[in-house]
DNA sequence: TAAATATTGACAGTAAACTGTCGAAAATGG
DNA sequence: CCATTTTCGACAGTTTACTGTCAATATTTA
């Protein structure tokens, strides 16, 4: 069998997509770094902040697309951290809710400061109707694989 | 400060990226996991036949946009599964080549086999001309970090 | 050509993802 | 409303990345 045009360029994509996402896990670190912080954890800040109402572990990874395993490591250590605090989920006895701290909401402001020139700066030379476009086929293929 | 539209775009491209690089990633096991291979492996076995001259583990990870070290650990699990050997390399008496066994190139066929129909299914829905356009986006990502 | 710099494999340690299993708690469906 | 199924946290173990350092080897430069 052979890959048609699309089936190839889509598997060229997959390769691009490994590729990339391992360069910007690195480009985050980077970024986070001296807030003592890591790609990992600014995303779950990021997911507990988007959110506007309080969020359990398991929640978080769901938002993610990661295991509540994985999370549930990050929001211990963050938590020990004073990052979040686990609160009583009056609707759950065992699910506690995460909740950023002070500390937690300041990291997550530094951060920000940081993150939007970077983004407006490394996304100067890619046409906005292109983003588009490129949004809208990852998420295409998000759905295709949840 | 505030992000421009674009670096809005970009950002959002940017947690998708992740997102669909972890669900590529299981998706990948899924597909290699009767084989006894994974995505990891999957990788290195096709970055040693997509090249015309043998590599050099430093030179894979490169190819990958991986370490030396992380490389080096698959190779030597996948040596030892009898995937691929170490070859003398004359012009350099460190750095092995990495050479595929027929046990490695059956294995890459046989994922080859898998993998086709999988990647013809999954692009129906995606127009060649956006596919194109993600590929592009996500190179001219890659190069801003490289 | 000699010295400085870069690359490489080896080794050790860490981070962040995964899997699987368990019992408790919650949600669902007869 | 009770039994079944699903969700959740906890725990244990694995994989695949990372970082940093060392000595050996290659390459570049002065």
């Amino acid at each position: 069998m052979q890959h048609t045009k699309k089936g190839q360029l889509f598997t060229e994509a997959i390769l691009e997509i490994f590729k990339v996402s391992g360069q910007l896990a690195v480009e985050g670190d980077r970024l986070t770094k001296e807030l003592g912080l890591s790609s990992a954890r600014w995303k779950v800040l990021g997911a507990l902040k988007m959110s506007n109402e309080p969020l359990t572990v398991a929640q978080v990874a769901r938002v993610m697309g990661l295991t509540r395993q994985s999370v549930q490591r990050l929001a211990d250590a963050m938590v020990k951290d004073g990052l979040m605090v686990y609160q009583i989920n009056p609707h759950h006895k065992r699910a506690n809710y995460v909740v950023l701290t002070e500390k937690g909401k300041a990291a997550y402001s530094i951060i920000t400061e940081i993150q939007i020139p970077w983004a407006n700066e490394n996304s100067k030379d890619i046409s906005e109707v292109d983003l588009n476009t490129t949004l809208s086929v990852l998420r295409k293929i998000s759905l295709l694989f949840k």
